[in-house]
DNA sequence: AGCACGCCGACT
DNA sequence: GTCGGCGTGCTC
């Protein structure tokens, strides 16, 4: 092969003005350490970002071309040539440095952060997907049907088969014959605009002087076309997404595309009609369950500039904008935008790097900011906009502690008399209520009076909740599920199982009973599958169709129910235990959350909090309404010992088929552990989750000085040491998570 | 990640 | 004597 293609010496004046490379490193999905060289045929003139199909042990796959020289340690002889470049938007240089950056660190294999961005691009029609005529025809016999066909295309506009057979009246056996004969040429279909121009000015806008000032700050920051971070803090119902959506027209002035992330983009109908009302169009939507249609559409309209603003879950980071000119990160606290499968990343601080690739400012939105955005605000790395009060005269909900030890429920029972008063009185007066319990199911745990035996996942440290509706005990970590059993399996006493503890189906019961002629909707993951239930629930409790909203984490986000005056939660301690890191500052961001959903309109709001420790400084925080205080006391017990945001923390999680080997890979990567000034490692130890899906995993953390970088002491520290067959070490920076 | 090669058990 | 289990190793 190399000796057929000897390179054409330099010819003065005849020199290309790009000497095509004889190798290429192509990057390819796959966990390789690196990209893969390949040679370069002649007629072909790859560039950095190029999508290419190569041949990869007897297969044929798409890759990127990367930037850097090629590795030239692998010899010519074993060059394989790439085949072709695809006709596709090329990924354009500051997503490959977002990928390169993710890679490094993540730890991850740049292939397989390269993946999350190709995934779509795999299902790009190619650029047969359409017709046109060939000019001048081939002589071949005119009949009627295929004078037809020529016909459709008069306008100059490609046409797929199906389109062309359809619009000619003929079958698709003609435009193929027709194909065959050079009648029809190939053509890359017409991209036709699938998304209105958003307008960017709108007469209807009207900002308090509040709301006015923040927007023009965040307008001069889009215009001055540099990367920038700004936090903007503004009270639950301050008018945030206002606000930042005249950033976001300040960005279609400027011609550049806007993205907008948000933690659960299935439930996000109202942002939409939101958006909508404001824009006049709707903003291209991405997600993880679109189809492929409308993603293939979607991908194509971001690569080619006719996506306007994207609004998207984490993986809209990795779309092919052309000229993002803003990155909003709305809810920046949530830790939904934490990834934990695959490559683990945070998509709020991946926003904030993409940003910077793009020259771009980012804005980070949120009521409670997390504890790392606040720092880095200190630090003077972010700017911070502040909205200090709600929009439209909205007083903020009052919010008071129902201590369980001094009016406990009766017994059997979860909601205290002063709860179950506050929401008869609220449906007495025609107002909608909710109760707001962070946990599915029907009980927690379900325990044999007889012998105290507990029902517990045979594949996972957990145990099993009820689902009463389904009829089965089910584990919230693996999906094992099995029938609620009649007896119990440890000393066989038969009926002695109960249920200890509630979920949303025992207070939706308990509801049911105490308020029978309320109208119930409960809204929990497994009862509102996708965002076509969720536009359904949310339009029912506007409609007023409903006096009694019961539901667990996904009632607290973003929604705006205006005739909600009462919120209860009915265990405000329940996310508390654990000796979680991050456990308070979760438990105030959470229930703040849900408290803003009362009173979002005229009417004042009331939260109840049920609680056995109302003195528990995140119960006084939220009763005192002084969040601020609380994350600054919060953030002082980290500071001492270099906890995050004031040092770095990594996570290795072990795990192995047995206890046994997980133990001693986990000892061997103690014993190799790095040290020195401001190094910390702790560990191993059983994982919080000792058992997850069958396997047996052990922990340890590596936590050093803000100062510090861990990648570098994470690559020389499982360098050292050999993973066996069986065994897996995940590595997962900045955890969020200790499970 | 795929995919083949390779060395040990139950079948036409 | 073959079909096939999944252990291990490579892919520019």
């Amino acid at each position: 092969m190399r000796a057929n293609r000897p390179l054409s010496p330099a010819i003065p004046g005849l020199t290309p003005e790009r000497t095509p490379a004889r190798r290429v490193p192509v990057l390819l999905p796959y966990p390789f350490p690196a990209p893969f060289d390949y040679a370069v045929p002649e007629g072909l003139d790859p560039r950095p970002g190029d999508v290419v199909l190569v041949p990869l042990n007897r297969r044929e796959e798409l890759g990127v071309v990367w930037d850097g020289p090629p590795d030239e340690s692998v010899p010519d002889h074993k060059l394989k040539p790439l085949i072709n470049i695809v006709d596709t938007p090329p990924m354009a240089e500051p997503l490959r440095r977002l990928i390169d950056w993710m890679a490094s660190y993540t730890l991850s294999p740049p292939g397989e952060v390269m993946a999350m961005a190709l995934r779509v691009v795999r299902q790009l029609p190619g650029p047969t997907s359409g017709w046109r005529r060939a000019d001048p025809l081939p002589e071949t016999r005119l009949t009627e049907p295929r004078q037809r066909v020529l016909a459709a295309l008069a306008k100059d506009e490609p046409l797929t088969t199906a389109d062309l057979a359809r619009t000619a009246g003929v079958s698709s056996g003609v435009v193929r014959g027709m194909a065959d004969h050079g009648m029809l040429l190939p053509a890359a279909l017409p991209h036709i605009a699938p998304y209105g121009r958003p307008r960017a000015s709108d007469a209807d806008v009207r900002l308090s002087a509040e709301q006015t000032i923040v927007a023009i700050a965040l307008r001069e920051k889009v215009a001055a076309k540099a990367f920038s971070v700004t936090l903007l803090d503004g009270v639950t119902g301050s008018g945030k997404t206002e606000v930042y959506l005249e950033a976001v027209a300040e960005c279609l002035r400027q011609n550049r595309q806007a993205l907008v992330l948000l933690p659960e983009i299935a439930l996000s109908s109202q942002w939409l009609s939101r958006f909508e009302r404001r824009f006049g169009v709707a903003p291209a939507v991405w997600h993880s369950d679109l189809s492929s249609r409308v993603r293939r559409i979607a991908w194509r309209a971001v690569a080619e500039g006719q996506a306007p603003v994207v609004v998207g879950a984490r993986s809209a980071l990795f779309l092919p904008f052309p000229d993002l000119g803003l990155i909003v990160v709305d809810e920046e606290h949530e830790t939904a935008f934490k990834q934990e499968d695959g490559v683990v990343y945070n998509a709020r601080d991946m926003a904030v790097v993409r940003a910077r690739f793009c020259a771009a400012p980012a804005v980070l939105v949120s009521a409670t900011p997390s504890l790392e955005t606040v720092a880095n605000v200190e630090a003077g790395r972010y700017g911070k906009l502040h909205l200090p009060s709600r929009h439209a005269g909205a007083a903020l909900p009052s919010i008071e502690a129902i201590d369980l030890r001094e009016t406990p429920p009766e017994r059997g029972r979860f909601l205290a008399p002063p709860l179950v008063a506050a929401v008869r009185a609220t449906i007495e007066r025609g107002e909608q209520a909710m109760l707001f319990l962070n946990r599915r199911g029907y009980a927690p745990l379900t325990l044999c009076r007889a012998c105290g035996h507990r029902m517990q996942c045979p594949n996972c440290t957990a145990w099993l909740v009820e689902h009463r509706a389904r009829r089965e005990l089910q584990c919230h970590h693996c999906g094992h599920a099995v029938p609620i059993p009649v007896e119990c399996p440890m000393c066989k006493a038969a009926h002695s199982l109960t249920p200890v503890g509630p979920g949303v189906e025992r207070i939706t019961e308990e509801a049911g009973q105490i308020f029978p002629d309320a109208r119930l909707l409960v809204m929990a993951s497994d009862t509102m599958p996708g965002p076509d239930a969720a536009a359904e629930a949310a339009r029912a409790i506007e409609a007023r169709e409903v006096d009694l909203i019961i539901g667990t984490q996904i009632v607290a986000k973003g929604w705006h129910f205006p005739h909600l005056t009462l919120v209860g939660v009915v265990d405000a301690d329940l996310g508390l235990a654990g000796g979680d890191l991050r456990a308070s500052e979760r438990t105030v961001q959470l229930l703040h959350q849900v408290a803003g959903r009362a009173g979002r309109a005229e009417a004042p709001g009331r939260v109840l909090l049920q609680t056995f420790s109302p003195e528990h400084p995140v119960m006084q925080a939220l009763l005192q309404g002084d969040l601020a205080a609380f994350m600054a006391s919060e953030a002082e017990q980290r500071r001492p010992g270099h906890w995050p945001p004031y040092g770095r923390l990594a996570a290795l999680i072990v795990s192995a088929g047995t206890a046994a080997s997980a133990d001693a890979l986990a000892q061997r990567l103690g014993d190799a552990a790095p040290f020195g000034e401001g190094i910390q490692v702790l560990g191993p130890a059983p994982a919080p989750m000792s058992i997850l899906r069958g396997r047996h995993r052990r922990r340890l953390l590596l936590k050093t000085r803000r100062d510090i970088a861990v990648q570098p002491l994470l690559r020389a520290w499982l360098a050292g040491v050999k993973v066996p067959r069986d065994g897996r070490v995940d590595v997962d920076v900045d955890p969020v998570s200790f499970l």
